[in-house]
DNA sequence: CCAGACGTTGTT
DNA sequence: GTCTGG
DNA sequence: CCAGACGTTGTT
DNA sequence: GTCTGG
């Protein structure tokens, strides 16, 4: 599954990634972002990549409470054209949260793991978004992260992982309209271009932080 | 038909 | 809005 | 996902 | 042990 992600490269670097020319207000860097919390999100706008801030926690445009969002944080790949919640969503508005890496627990020691792209700072998770309207007439946009089986590294921590764009494929998983191109990106992410590091718990205290930028700084030169 | 849920993960 | 369970 | 709370009454 | 908030 993924709980957790970190994002803390500038928000010109993420722009620089993608393309992108538009301005938005920068964000805080974020090493251990929960659901419930706001994160830069890539998505289309009239056939352009575009960026704009979304709260993680999928809020379908039916909800009668935003609190449903703390449930649909992830959705699984293999059963997303067959749910009401995700369907539309999965067709319509997908889009890719950048990271520059994610965490996985262990069971039962709740051992916590960093993961990241060995040749890649920034890399996209693909997730599913949603506008909700508030009661007040206010509009919340929220997104869903995709989940997949795991692959060789990953599975001797976690049962699920992320579902990864690779960088070739990230403007067709937002762009496409041919629903089989998009299906043929619904697979595990290969493991040979993987790090994991293991990290001392709890996650969110600075020799963690340290650690784990360091680790994509060096596995990026190298 | 209506009422009520709409999800994942992991555990039993 | 749509699907599932009663 | 984890961390932290886990409550009621009455008032704004 | 279970629910809620981040």
């Amino acid at each position: 599954m993924c709980g957790r992600f970190a994002i803390f490269s500038s928000f010109q670097a993420i722009k620089n990634h993608y393309k992108i020319l538009k301005e938005i207000d920068e964000l805080e860097k974020n090493f251990n972002l929960s659901p419930g919390q706001y994160s830069p999100i890539i998505t289309q706008n009239q056939n352009k990549l575009f960026i704009t801030k979304m709260r993680w926690g999928l809020v379908p445009f039916w909800a009668k409470d935003e609190k449903i969002g703390y449930k649909l944080f992830n959705c699984r790949s293999e059963t997303i054209l067959e749910k009401a919640s995700f369907k539309y969503a999965f067709q319509k508005r997908r889009c890719l949260v950048p990271v520059n890496g994610f965490y996985e627990w262990k069971k039962p020691e709740k051992q916590p793991y960093f993961i990241h792209l060995k040749k890649q700072k920034i890399f996209s998770l693909a997730a599913i978004w949603e506008s909700w309207k508030t009661p007040i007439g206010n509009t919340l946009n929220t997104f869903s992260i995709i989940t997949t089986k795991p692959n060789k590294s990953i599975q001797n921590i976690h049962n699920r992982m992320p579902l990864i764009i690779p960088q070739k494929d990230e403007e067709k998983w937002i762009l496409s309209r041919n629903l089989q191109d998009v299906q043929s990106l619904l697979s595990p992410y290969p493991d040979e271009n993987m790090s994991i590091i293991k990290l001392d718990n709890p996650v969110n205290d600075n020799l963690s932080n340290n650690l784990i930028r360091e680790a994509v700084i060096i596995d990026v030169r190298r």
